[in-house]
DNA sequence: AATGAATGAGGGTTCATTCAT
DNA sequence: TATGAATGAACCCTCATTCAT
């Protein structure tokens, strides 16, 4: 019927329309990249006038901005479910293991958002805001493996000479580097996975 | 006679023309990445009419293409000099630190060559070219890391345990993904690849 | 009763909102002139939304009228102060050398004032309200000159082949037509004042 | 015929086009001011592409600017031929009708002239490059004035106290006012412009 | 009386590409 | 081979105005 084409979406509240507009110019960026994000298309897709975009957005680069904020709250709620398999490790391997079920969560269960960091990435050298939050996210991260490293070496679990700072780097670079750039099955992943743990355990030769 | 002698004279001034374009090109690329790569200004810094470029480079496309050859070109020509340091090393570390160099060089000395696979291996997903060919680097990449790895590990230089092939997605991705993401300096990165060679070997706990 | 009271009192708040939005609109007028003005910069300035303005003036070219409008009352009220120097001169003489004054009090203390008229005689050509007012404001000023212009004649004070209303006009267009092509000093306006009145004087050769 | 419909016009040499973007530019200030220029419509009434307008004049303000310089050139070509029934005059007082004709030629056969002219003057205190030129032309236009009262002055021909520099703004202000102040009839500005000369010459009271 | 949301109709500018010479 | 002229399809953004509350 009639009523349904003209959907009752009219006249939303400020912050649910700001919420929906960045949404979808999240969805528009994981799928063309913010090189092919397009005011018109996002308004398009909302069902909204792109002037209507603009009063919210007074400006391209503040929707940029806005979809990065919203890629940081992603990261902040979505997070993978603990799996009750690894009760009996020790705490910091339980620990890594979930850092990594988390980049498997979001590589598998919500791949637009690793594009749309993906996407982050190609724009940061071109862009201030971008570069500071892929720095806070990246910084957040390494810091985050850090610690679990640090605690493991000093509980035995992971190899005595490790130095946490740069082997979290490694870590967090080999998780993020081999998706990148091979779009890995799940299974090789996991694969992956299993020799960045084996190479901080130290498991004998 | 001169009919003869004058196409062939141009055909070569023709190839010479394709590769000023394509280096001006390359070097635009890394400047302001393929989001600002501008047909008329390769033409302008070429000092020809960006009609001509369109004579060699029948569409914008092509020109990307030949941006991607030639990085090709670059990644087979230059490699860092052998370091004598390690003659008493392990042939397979030995090898394994002669990859670690060849990414230091063109992170260090090469820049733009690193800027441009940066540059092509984000955008990747979003241009079928682009990704036949960073999947042609990156196999070419993996699989001669796991060579040395398969090696090393029958040696017994590496650990025992290792799968080769994951382990040098592992390697692979910690090498880019720990520069990509965090732009380390000489040193950082040094400590990188000691905690991932660390990380093969298996270095007692 | 209060029903009474409240309407009354409501009107008289409206009609302080509109003079409110006219003076706010005159500042703007005299600042970036009528192509400079924004109903949403004058609304931002009065401290209301856009909306409420266009509840006051429902279209920009009512607040233009406004404008003008207003215009036409600071010209009724402000006026330069009589100087007691003149006393011993002809009554034509002092009158004209008013007429002066309150051009150069418009042109030096109130330039608000004058530059909201410029703007106004220069745009009337394509405004047919805005002409309509500078025509009115322009024969209003013109017939006062002329008045003096032949009372002075018939006094012996000017020239007696004096055409009162073409000499009306010549003089007004020098006193515009110069501020207006030459922002002059004070000195150089004064000048000129003299030159119009030794024109109309006729003073010998 | 459809030959009539896509007539031979393409494909101009640059500096006639050009010179037919400026015309048309020119024309269209001197319809609808500055404010109502639209690049879209001078490109769609010469009859190509808005990007072809484009690529004569890089931005809307270098076109304002050739319209600017346009209007100079039309001042210095077209002027009013000399009239030989003053034959018997004093050359000052020839010189002083020419300049009066001039005038009266600009406002009477050329009125597009007179529009631009008026348009610059409304566009100059936001417009620096406009201001120098206008304020050039008025210098150009005052100090030939000058010129002229200075010569009869000392010939006789006009009032023995008249200040060259201060009479010739008020002269040049009178021809420009009072045309933009009231639109006058010819006859009117006749009867300004003798108004005019009889001020100068100081005709006995 | 007052507001924030929403809009339509442009407006200047960009850019890869084509065409005639 | 090389060029300048020319183009069409967008793109981001602006602004007076309207509507529902």
């Amino acid at each position: 019927m009639d009523s349904d084409v003209r959907p009752a979406r009219r006249r939303l509240k400020a912050e649910d329309r700001r919420q929906q507009i960045v949404e979808t110019a999240f969805a528009m960026v994981a799928e063309k990249g913010f090189e092919g994000l397009r005011t018109r298309d996002v308004a398009a897709r909302v069902g909204i006038n792109s002037a209507t975009l603009h009063h919210y957005f007074p400006t391209k680069e503040a929707l940029v901005e806005g979809v990065a904020a919203h890629l940081e709250d992603r990261y902040r709620r979505g997070r993978a479910p603990e799996r009750a398999a690894d009760e009996d490790a020790p705490a910091a391997l339980r620990r890594l293991r979930l850092e990594f079920a988390d980049v498997t969560f979001f590589w598998r269960e919500d791949p637009r958002t690793w594009a749309v960091s993906r996407e982050l990435m190609l724009r940061a050298p071109r862009d201030e805001a971008v570069a500071a939050l892929v720095t806070r996210l990246n910084e957040r991260w390494c810091a985050g493996v850090e610690r679990v490293l640090a605690e493991g070496r000093d509980a035995g679990v992971f190899r005595a000479g490790l130095d946490p700072s740069a082997a979290a780097l490694a870590v967090v670079g080999a998780l993020w580097g081999s998706i990148v750039l091979t779009h890995p099955t799940q299974e090789r992943f996991a694969a992956v996975c299993r020799e960045i743990e084996a190479g901080l355990t130290g498991e004998k030769k």
